[in-house]
DNA sequence: GCGGTGACGGTCG
DNA sequence: CCGACCGCCACCG
């Protein structure tokens, strides 16, 4: 990833608020991006990820509960830090989802710029 | 432009 | 709980 591109700024963007102790996987990181169907593109992100990119890449996680795989220094490492912070990882490999899933607080609606209705109250 | 390639995810056996 | 399949879709040769 030499320059990312405007969506891969929007998932690093959400990546970053991921808290410590938690976790998010692929899939949901996408949609909170507002970029659903894209979990894909958040493993191409991260994959291509320099490291001088300070986000907290470590607390990405596969629906299943699992850490994706790759490179196997990589996913020792990233066990490393998450035990670090508190997030259990048994020893098949496996992350309580029910249990260290990062629950968003539910984004305030942004200020609308238009001084028109949202809707059409009066359409009729 | 086209097709192969994934740090994915839902489904099914 | 696997593993196989398959749909998905932005990137990059």
């Amino acid at each position: 990833m030499k320059q990312p591109t405007p969506a891969q700024l929007k998932i690093l963007r959400v990546i970053d608020r991921i808290p410590r102790g938690r976790v998010a996987t692929y899939g949901q990181i996408a949609r909170l991006a507002k970029l659903p169907r894209r979990a894909r593109l958040v493993g191409q992100t991260l994959r291509n990820m320099p490291d001088e990119v300070l986000v907290p890449w470590h607390r990405v996680v596969n629906a299943a509960g699992r850490i994706s795989d790759r490179d196997p220094r990589d996913m020792r490492r990233q066990r490393e830090l998450l035990l670090a912070e508190g997030v259990a990882v048994s020893p098949t490999g496996r992350i309580d989802l029910t249990r260290y899933a990062w629950k968003p607080a539910p984004r305030l609606a942004s200020r609308r710029q238009g001084r028109w209705p949202i809707t059409p109250l009066y359409a009729t």
